[in-house]
DNA sequence: GATCGCAATTTGTGATCACATACGCAAATG
DNA sequence: CATTTGCGTATGTGATCACAAATTGCGATC
Protein backbone atom coordinates (compact mmCIF):
# COMPACT_ATOMS: atom_id res chain seq x y z
CA UNK A 1 0.00 0.00 0.00
CA UNK A 2 2.91 2.08 0.86
CA UNK A 3 4.63 1.75 -2.50
CA UNK A 4 7.91 -0.21 -0.48
CA UNK A 5 7.69 -2.51 -3.29
CA UNK A 6 8.45 -1.37 -6.87
CA UNK A 7 5.06 -2.92 -10.02
CA UNK A 8 6.28 -6.48 -10.93
CA UNK A 9 8.52 -8.20 -8.19
CA UNK A 10 8.00 -11.40 -7.36
CA UNK A 11 7.40 -13.15 -4.64
CA UNK A 12 7.50 -17.04 -2.95
CA UNK A 13 6.02 -18.53 -0.34
CA UNK A 14 9.35 -19.77 1.20
CA UNK A 15 10.49 -16.09 0.47
CA UNK A 16 8.28 -14.42 2.68
CA UNK A 17 7.87 -17.04 5.06
CA UNK A 18 11.29 -16.97 5.88
CA UNK A 19 11.51 -13.20 5.68
CA UNK A 20 9.07 -13.07 8.52
CA UNK A 21 10.12 -16.55 10.50
CA UNK A 22 7.17 -18.43 9.98
CA UNK A 23 6.62 -21.44 7.65
CA UNK A 24 4.84 -21.50 4.31
CA UNK A 25 1.78 -22.07 5.80
CA UNK A 26 1.02 -18.07 7.17
CA UNK A 27 3.35 -17.02 3.90
CA UNK A 28 0.40 -18.60 1.81
CA UNK A 29 -2.54 -17.36 4.14
CA UNK A 30 -1.43 -13.86 3.90
CA UNK A 31 -0.62 -14.43 0.51
CA UNK A 32 -3.41 -15.80 -0.71
CA UNK A 33 -5.52 -12.85 1.14
CA UNK A 34 -3.66 -10.13 -0.88
CA UNK A 35 -4.69 -12.14 -4.39
CA UNK A 36 -7.94 -12.05 -3.08
CA UNK A 37 -8.30 -8.33 -2.65
CA UNK A 38 -6.34 -7.51 -5.57
CA UNK A 39 -2.67 -6.60 -4.11
CA UNK A 40 -1.27 -8.96 -5.59
CA UNK A 41 -0.82 -10.63 -9.42
CA UNK A 42 -1.29 -14.57 -9.12
CA UNK A 43 -0.01 -16.20 -12.34
CA UNK A 44 -1.86 -19.25 -13.86
CA UNK A 45 1.25 -21.30 -12.77
CA UNK A 46 0.69 -19.87 -9.14
CA UNK A 47 3.50 -18.00 -8.71
CA UNK A 48 2.66 -14.26 -7.22
CA UNK A 49 3.84 -10.84 -8.03
CA UNK A 50 3.07 -7.45 -7.43
CA UNK A 51 0.58 -6.52 -10.43
CA UNK A 52 2.03 -4.14 -13.57
CA UNK A 53 -1.15 -2.20 -13.93
CA UNK A 54 -2.19 -0.98 -17.20
CA UNK A 55 -3.35 2.54 -18.28
CA UNK A 56 -6.93 1.12 -18.27
CA UNK A 57 -6.58 -0.42 -14.71
CA UNK A 58 -5.18 3.02 -13.57
CA UNK A 59 -8.18 5.11 -14.75
CA UNK A 60 -10.38 2.55 -13.41
CA UNK A 61 -8.89 2.63 -10.34
CA UNK A 62 -8.87 6.59 -10.67
CA UNK A 63 -12.53 6.35 -10.82
CA UNK A 64 -12.61 4.03 -7.70
CA UNK A 65 -10.87 6.52 -5.49
CA UNK A 66 -12.93 9.47 -6.90
CA UNK A 67 -16.23 7.59 -6.24
CA UNK A 68 -15.54 6.15 -2.77
CA UNK A 69 -13.40 9.15 -1.82
CA UNK A 70 -16.02 11.69 -2.47
CA UNK A 71 -18.76 9.78 -1.03
CA UNK A 72 -16.85 9.27 2.30
CA UNK A 73 -15.58 12.96 2.39
CA UNK A 74 -19.35 14.14 2.21
CA UNK A 75 -19.97 11.58 5.22
CA UNK A 76 -17.62 12.92 7.24
CA UNK A 77 -18.22 16.86 6.43
CA UNK A 78 -21.47 17.09 8.96
CA UNK A 79 -18.67 15.58 11.76
CA UNK A 80 -15.75 17.40 11.04
CA UNK A 81 -14.73 19.11 14.04
CA UNK A 82 -11.73 21.88 14.79
CA UNK A 83 -10.10 18.81 16.50
CA UNK A 84 -9.47 17.00 13.10
CA UNK A 85 -9.24 19.62 11.05
CA UNK A 86 -6.37 20.66 13.11
CA UNK A 87 -4.94 16.76 12.84
CA UNK A 88 -5.80 17.14 9.20
CA UNK A 89 -3.40 20.12 9.11
CA UNK A 90 -0.21 18.32 11.45
CA UNK A 91 -0.56 15.16 8.62
CA UNK A 92 -0.17 17.86 6.29
CA UNK A 93 2.55 19.25 7.66
CA UNK A 94 4.25 15.38 7.65
CA UNK A 95 3.34 14.98 4.05
CA UNK A 96 5.21 18.37 3.51
CA UNK A 97 8.26 17.39 5.36
CA UNK A 98 8.36 13.71 2.97
CA UNK A 99 8.28 15.77 0.08
CA UNK A 100 11.21 17.92 1.07
CA UNK A 101 13.00 14.93 1.95
CA UNK A 102 11.68 12.81 -1.28
CA UNK A 103 10.77 10.10 0.44
CA UNK A 104 8.53 8.48 -1.67
CA UNK A 105 7.55 5.91 1.21
CA UNK A 106 6.48 8.46 3.31
CA UNK A 107 4.80 10.64 1.05
CA UNK A 108 2.65 8.02 0.29
CA UNK A 109 1.97 6.43 3.68
CA UNK A 110 1.11 10.36 5.25
CA UNK A 111 -0.90 11.41 2.34
CA UNK A 112 -2.81 8.15 2.69
CA UNK A 113 -3.29 8.59 6.36
CA UNK A 114 -4.11 12.37 5.56
CA UNK A 115 -7.38 10.64 3.73
CA UNK A 116 -7.92 7.54 6.15
CA UNK A 117 -8.02 10.60 9.07
CA UNK A 118 -10.66 12.43 7.26
CA UNK A 119 -12.68 9.32 6.39
CA UNK A 120 -13.35 7.77 9.24
CA UNK A 121 -15.18 10.37 10.58
CA UNK A 122 -17.55 9.03 7.79
CA UNK A 123 -18.86 6.33 10.35
CA UNK A 124 -18.60 4.20 7.22
CA UNK A 125 -16.53 1.47 7.70
CA UNK A 126 -17.59 -0.91 4.61
CA UNK A 127 -17.13 2.22 2.42
CA UNK A 128 -13.33 2.43 3.83
CA UNK A 129 -12.51 -1.06 3.43
CA UNK A 130 -13.05 -1.04 -0.15
CA UNK A 131 -11.19 2.22 -0.52
CA UNK A 132 -8.60 0.96 1.45
CA UNK A 133 -8.29 -2.31 -1.27
CA UNK A 134 -8.36 0.22 -3.91
CA UNK A 135 -4.97 2.17 -2.25
CA UNK A 136 -3.49 -1.72 -1.73
CA UNK A 137 -4.27 -2.27 -5.46
CA UNK A 138 -2.54 1.05 -6.18
CA UNK A 139 0.47 0.38 -3.61
CA UNK A 140 3.25 -0.42 -5.95
CA UNK A 141 2.04 2.40 -8.78
CA UNK A 142 2.37 4.96 -6.64
CA UNK A 143 5.85 4.41 -6.00
CA UNK A 144 6.37 5.24 -9.92
CA UNK A 145 3.99 7.59 -9.81
CA UNK A 146 6.70 9.98 -7.32
CA UNK A 147 9.38 9.29 -9.29
CA UNK A 148 7.50 11.08 -12.31
CA UNK A 149 6.22 14.35 -9.89
CA UNK A 150 9.27 16.64 -9.83
CA UNK A 151 6.99 18.28 -6.48
CA UNK A 152 8.72 20.64 -3.96
CA UNK A 153 5.55 21.52 -2.16
CA UNK A 154 2.50 19.65 -0.25
CA UNK A 155 0.05 19.15 -2.54
CA UNK A 156 -2.34 21.99 -3.34
CA UNK A 157 -5.79 20.06 -3.01
CA UNK A 158 -5.22 19.10 0.65
CA UNK A 159 -5.39 22.88 1.22
CA UNK A 160 -8.78 22.94 -0.64
CA UNK A 161 -10.38 20.07 1.46
CA UNK A 162 -9.42 21.47 4.58
CA UNK A 163 -10.77 24.69 3.59
CA UNK A 164 -13.99 23.15 2.55
CA UNK A 165 -14.06 21.63 5.97
CA UNK A 166 -14.11 24.90 7.94
CA UNK A 167 -16.41 26.26 5.49
CA UNK A 168 -19.12 23.31 5.52
CA UNK A 169 -18.66 23.73 1.99
CA UNK A 170 -19.83 20.15 0.88
CA UNK A 171 -19.74 20.75 -3.20
CA UNK A 172 -16.37 22.80 -2.40
CA UNK A 173 -15.16 19.97 -0.76
CA UNK A 174 -16.23 16.58 -3.38
CA UNK A 175 -14.74 18.98 -6.20
CA UNK A 176 -11.76 19.46 -3.74
CA UNK A 177 -11.22 15.62 -2.98
CA UNK A 178 -12.31 14.26 -6.37
CA UNK A 179 -9.25 16.61 -7.96
CA UNK A 180 -6.72 15.52 -5.47
CA UNK A 181 -7.14 11.66 -5.52
CA UNK A 182 -7.61 12.06 -9.85
CA UNK A 183 -4.72 14.19 -10.58
CA UNK A 184 -2.11 12.76 -9.66
CA UNK A 185 -2.96 9.34 -11.26
CA UNK A 186 -3.46 11.38 -14.60
CA UNK A 187 0.03 11.68 -14.77
CA UNK A 188 0.00 7.40 -15.13
CA UNK A 189 -2.29 6.96 -17.73
CA UNK A 190 -0.79 8.74 -21.11
CA UNK B 1 -23.62 -14.01 -3.20
CA UNK B 2 -26.61 -16.52 -3.79
CA UNK B 3 -28.34 -16.33 -0.68
CA UNK B 4 -28.05 -20.36 -0.58
CA UNK B 5 -26.39 -20.13 3.02
CA UNK B 6 -28.36 -18.22 5.99
CA UNK B 7 -26.56 -15.30 8.05
CA UNK B 8 -24.76 -16.24 10.74
CA UNK B 9 -24.06 -19.65 9.91
CA UNK B 10 -21.09 -21.31 10.71
CA UNK B 11 -18.63 -23.15 9.70
CA UNK B 12 -15.61 -25.36 10.43
CA UNK B 13 -12.66 -26.26 8.06
CA UNK B 14 -12.70 -29.80 8.29
CA UNK B 15 -15.91 -29.25 7.37
CA UNK B 16 -15.73 -27.77 4.65
CA UNK B 17 -13.14 -30.16 3.53
CA UNK B 18 -14.98 -32.82 4.17
CA UNK B 19 -17.74 -31.23 1.91
CA UNK B 20 -15.92 -31.01 -1.23
CA UNK B 21 -13.29 -34.01 -0.61
CA UNK B 22 -10.58 -32.38 0.37
CA UNK B 23 -7.90 -31.52 3.03
CA UNK B 24 -8.18 -28.35 5.56
CA UNK B 25 -5.37 -27.10 3.34
CA UNK B 26 -7.44 -25.66 0.52
CA UNK B 27 -10.52 -25.67 2.90
CA UNK B 28 -8.49 -22.68 4.66
CA UNK B 29 -7.38 -20.92 1.72
CA UNK B 30 -10.85 -20.60 0.30
CA UNK B 31 -11.91 -18.97 3.80
CA UNK B 32 -9.24 -16.74 4.22
CA UNK B 33 -10.10 -15.61 0.76
CA UNK B 34 -14.13 -15.34 1.45
CA UNK B 35 -12.51 -13.46 4.76
CA UNK B 36 -10.59 -10.97 2.98
CA UNK B 37 -13.27 -10.38 0.75
CA UNK B 38 -16.15 -9.73 3.34
CA UNK B 39 -17.93 -12.41 2.36
CA UNK B 40 -17.21 -14.61 6.13
CA UNK B 41 -16.75 -13.14 9.14
CA UNK B 42 -13.84 -14.48 11.35
CA UNK B 43 -14.26 -14.57 14.74
CA UNK B 44 -11.66 -13.40 17.77
CA UNK B 45 -10.94 -17.13 17.94
CA UNK B 46 -10.85 -18.13 14.13
CA UNK B 47 -14.36 -19.48 14.24
CA UNK B 48 -16.01 -18.30 10.66
CA UNK B 49 -19.22 -17.88 9.73
CA UNK B 50 -21.38 -15.98 7.51
CA UNK B 51 -22.08 -12.28 8.53
CA UNK B 52 -24.84 -10.66 10.21
CA UNK B 53 -25.31 -7.52 8.86
CA UNK B 54 -26.55 -4.65 11.10
CA UNK B 55 -28.63 -2.25 9.74
CA UNK B 56 -25.92 0.35 9.46
CA UNK B 57 -23.71 -2.26 7.46
CA UNK B 58 -26.48 -2.71 5.32
CA UNK B 59 -27.25 0.74 4.49
CA UNK B 60 -23.41 1.52 3.18
CA UNK B 61 -23.30 -1.79 1.15
CA UNK B 62 -26.91 -0.09 -0.36
CA UNK B 63 -24.92 3.23 -1.09
CA UNK B 64 -21.93 0.95 -2.45
CA UNK B 65 -24.33 -0.65 -4.50
CA UNK B 66 -25.42 2.44 -5.78
CA UNK B 67 -22.23 4.35 -6.35
CA UNK B 68 -20.59 1.60 -8.30
CA UNK B 69 -23.45 -0.06 -10.22
CA UNK B 70 -24.70 3.14 -11.45
CA UNK B 71 -21.38 4.17 -13.08
CA UNK B 72 -20.91 0.69 -14.70
CA UNK B 73 -24.11 1.28 -16.16
CA UNK B 74 -22.99 4.58 -16.88
CA UNK B 75 -20.26 3.34 -19.00
CA UNK B 76 -22.27 0.52 -20.47
CA UNK B 77 -24.87 2.83 -21.71
CA UNK B 78 -22.71 3.75 -25.16
CA UNK B 79 -21.71 0.30 -25.76
CA UNK B 80 -25.20 -1.47 -25.24
CA UNK B 81 -26.56 -2.73 -28.81
CA UNK B 82 -29.61 -4.34 -29.63
CA UNK B 83 -28.25 -8.06 -28.68
CA UNK B 84 -27.70 -7.06 -25.23
CA UNK B 85 -31.01 -5.51 -24.94
CA UNK B 86 -32.13 -8.49 -25.98
CA UNK B 87 -30.68 -10.67 -23.72
CA UNK B 88 -31.53 -9.34 -20.61
CA UNK B 89 -34.79 -9.05 -21.85
CA UNK B 90 -34.32 -12.64 -21.69
CA UNK B 91 -32.86 -12.91 -18.33
CA UNK B 92 -35.45 -10.85 -17.44
CA UNK B 93 -38.22 -13.65 -17.72
CA UNK B 94 -35.68 -15.96 -16.03
CA UNK B 95 -36.27 -13.54 -13.07
CA UNK B 96 -39.83 -13.37 -13.57
CA UNK B 97 -40.24 -17.59 -13.40
CA UNK B 98 -38.16 -17.58 -10.24
CA UNK B 99 -40.81 -14.89 -8.89
CA UNK B 100 -43.39 -17.54 -9.92
CA UNK B 101 -41.75 -20.30 -8.13
CA UNK B 102 -40.90 -18.25 -5.07
CA UNK B 103 -37.21 -19.29 -5.37
CA UNK B 104 -35.55 -16.95 -3.66
CA UNK B 105 -32.12 -18.69 -4.74
CA UNK B 106 -32.89 -18.58 -8.54
CA UNK B 107 -34.24 -15.07 -8.23
CA UNK B 108 -31.24 -13.44 -6.20
CA UNK B 109 -29.08 -15.30 -9.18
CA UNK B 110 -31.21 -14.34 -12.31
CA UNK B 111 -31.23 -11.16 -10.93
CA UNK B 112 -27.80 -10.50 -10.22
CA UNK B 113 -27.26 -12.00 -13.84
CA UNK B 114 -28.89 -9.55 -15.11
CA UNK B 115 -26.93 -6.74 -13.69
CA UNK B 116 -23.50 -8.31 -14.39
CA UNK B 117 -24.69 -9.16 -18.20
CA UNK B 118 -24.96 -5.17 -18.05
CA UNK B 119 -22.06 -4.12 -16.41
CA UNK B 120 -19.94 -6.32 -18.52
CA UNK B 121 -20.33 -4.25 -21.15
CA UNK B 122 -18.42 -1.37 -19.51
CA UNK B 123 -15.33 -3.09 -19.84
CA UNK B 124 -14.63 -1.75 -16.39
CA UNK B 125 -13.52 -5.35 -14.73
CA UNK B 126 -11.62 -3.75 -11.70
CA UNK B 127 -15.35 -2.04 -10.75
CA UNK B 128 -17.30 -4.77 -11.42
CA UNK B 129 -15.04 -7.35 -9.28
CA UNK B 130 -15.44 -4.84 -6.40
CA UNK B 131 -19.20 -4.69 -6.82
CA UNK B 132 -19.10 -8.25 -6.92
CA UNK B 133 -17.29 -8.53 -3.65
CA UNK B 134 -20.29 -6.52 -2.53
CA UNK B 135 -23.20 -8.97 -3.78
CA UNK B 136 -20.83 -11.09 -1.61
CA UNK B 137 -21.10 -9.50 1.08
CA UNK B 138 -25.25 -9.27 0.29
CA UNK B 139 -25.48 -12.76 -0.17
CA UNK B 140 -27.19 -14.40 3.01
CA UNK B 141 -28.83 -11.14 3.98
CA UNK B 142 -30.47 -11.24 0.44
CA UNK B 143 -31.71 -14.33 1.21
CA UNK B 144 -33.13 -13.18 4.11
CA UNK B 145 -35.26 -9.84 2.50
CA UNK B 146 -36.58 -12.09 -0.08
CA UNK B 147 -38.62 -13.69 2.76
CA UNK B 148 -39.90 -10.58 3.39
CA UNK B 149 -41.29 -9.68 0.02
CA UNK B 150 -44.12 -10.43 -1.12
CA UNK B 151 -43.86 -9.56 -4.91
CA UNK B 152 -45.23 -11.42 -7.42
CA UNK B 153 -44.24 -9.68 -10.68
CA UNK B 154 -40.96 -9.04 -11.99
CA UNK B 155 -38.77 -6.32 -11.01
CA UNK B 156 -40.47 -2.85 -12.05
CA UNK B 157 -36.97 -1.09 -12.25
CA UNK B 158 -35.64 -3.77 -14.56
CA UNK B 159 -37.84 -2.41 -17.36
CA UNK B 160 -36.98 1.04 -16.76
CA UNK B 161 -33.50 -0.03 -17.36
CA UNK B 162 -33.93 -1.48 -20.50
CA UNK B 163 -36.42 1.13 -21.62
CA UNK B 164 -33.41 4.07 -20.39
CA UNK B 165 -31.03 1.41 -22.46
CA UNK B 166 -32.96 1.47 -25.84
CA UNK B 167 -33.44 5.55 -25.68
CA UNK B 168 -30.14 5.96 -24.57
CA UNK B 169 -31.37 8.20 -21.56
CA UNK B 170 -28.09 8.44 -19.42
CA UNK B 171 -29.99 10.51 -16.66
CA UNK B 172 -32.83 7.63 -16.93
CA UNK B 173 -30.78 5.04 -16.58
CA UNK B 174 -28.86 6.10 -13.76
CA UNK B 175 -31.55 6.94 -11.56
CA UNK B 176 -33.36 3.14 -13.00
CA UNK B 177 -30.39 1.29 -11.80
CA UNK B 178 -29.98 3.61 -8.47
CA UNK B 179 -33.44 3.22 -7.41
CA UNK B 180 -33.55 -0.58 -8.76
CA UNK B 181 -30.31 -1.68 -5.92
CA UNK B 182 -31.49 0.43 -3.32
CA UNK B 183 -35.46 -0.36 -3.33
CA UNK B 184 -35.26 -3.86 -2.13
CA UNK B 185 -32.19 -3.38 0.55
CA UNK B 186 -34.65 -0.20 2.13
CA UNK B 187 -36.88 -2.66 3.37
CA UNK B 188 -33.98 -3.97 5.57
CA UNK B 189 -33.01 -0.93 7.32
CA UNK B 190 -35.94 0.16 9.85
C1' DG C 1 -35.36 -25.74 37.79
C1' DA C 2 -31.49 -22.82 36.85
C1' DT C 3 -26.60 -22.12 37.22
C1' DC C 4 -22.01 -23.32 37.65
C1' DG C 5 -17.90 -26.21 36.86
C1' DC C 6 -15.30 -29.70 34.77
C1' DA C 7 -13.98 -32.83 31.26
C1' DA C 8 -14.22 -34.58 26.57
C1' DT C 9 -14.23 -33.14 22.09
C1' DT C 10 -14.02 -30.07 18.43
C1' DT C 11 -11.48 -26.65 16.07
C1' DG C 12 -7.89 -23.47 14.24
C1' DT C 13 -2.73 -22.84 13.77
C1' DG C 14 1.74 -23.55 12.24
C1' DA C 15 5.03 -26.88 10.62
C1' DT C 16 6.62 -30.44 7.66
C1' DC C 17 6.52 -33.63 3.77
C1' DA C 18 5.95 -35.80 -0.86
C1' DC C 19 5.08 -34.74 -5.32
C1' DA C 20 4.18 -32.60 -9.74
C1' DT C 21 5.24 -28.68 -12.37
C1' DA C 22 7.37 -24.68 -13.97
C1' DC C 23 11.21 -21.85 -14.22
C1' DG C 24 15.99 -20.66 -15.37
C1' DC C 25 20.38 -21.50 -16.91
C1' DA C 26 23.63 -23.70 -19.59
C1' DA C 27 24.97 -26.42 -23.34
C1' DA C 28 24.14 -27.77 -27.95
C1' DT C 29 22.69 -26.82 -32.55
C1' DG C 30 21.66 -24.17 -36.70
C1' DC D 1 25.55 -15.18 -32.64
C1' DA D 2 20.84 -16.44 -32.00
C1' DT D 3 17.64 -20.07 -30.99
C1' DT D 4 16.38 -24.23 -29.02
C1' DT D 5 16.79 -28.23 -26.14
C1' DG D 6 17.42 -30.42 -21.85
C1' DC D 7 18.31 -30.83 -17.06
C1' DG D 8 18.72 -29.36 -12.32
C1' DT D 9 16.47 -26.63 -9.06
C1' DA D 10 13.06 -23.79 -7.11
C1' DT D 11 8.21 -23.42 -6.23
C1' DG D 12 3.26 -24.18 -5.34
C1' DT D 13 -0.19 -27.75 -3.79
C1' DG D 14 -2.55 -30.77 -0.93
C1' DA D 15 -2.15 -33.83 2.97
C1' DT D 16 -1.07 -34.90 7.62
C1' DC D 17 0.40 -34.06 12.37
C1' DA D 18 1.11 -32.09 17.05
C1' DC D 19 -0.51 -28.72 19.94
C1' DA D 20 -3.09 -25.15 22.21
C1' DA D 21 -7.37 -22.96 22.80
C1' DA D 22 -12.12 -22.81 22.91
C1' DT D 23 -16.54 -24.77 22.73
C1' DT D 24 -19.88 -28.04 24.09
C1' DG D 25 -22.36 -31.12 26.90
C1' DC D 26 -23.17 -33.33 31.06
C1' DG D 27 -23.54 -33.71 35.78
C1' DA D 28 -23.34 -31.62 40.33
C1' DT D 29 -24.90 -28.09 43.29
C1' DC D 30 -27.70 -24.51 45.16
Amino acid sequence: MHGEVAPGQALTLRGIGKEFGVSMTPAREAVRRLVAEGALFLSSSGRVSTPELTHDRIEELAALRALLEVELASRALPRAHMALIERLQTINGTVAEAVVKRDAVGYIRSNLEFHRTLYLRAQAPAILAIAETVWLQLGPTMRALYGKLRRTEPPHYHKLIIAALKAGDEPGLRLAVRSDVTQGLKLLIR
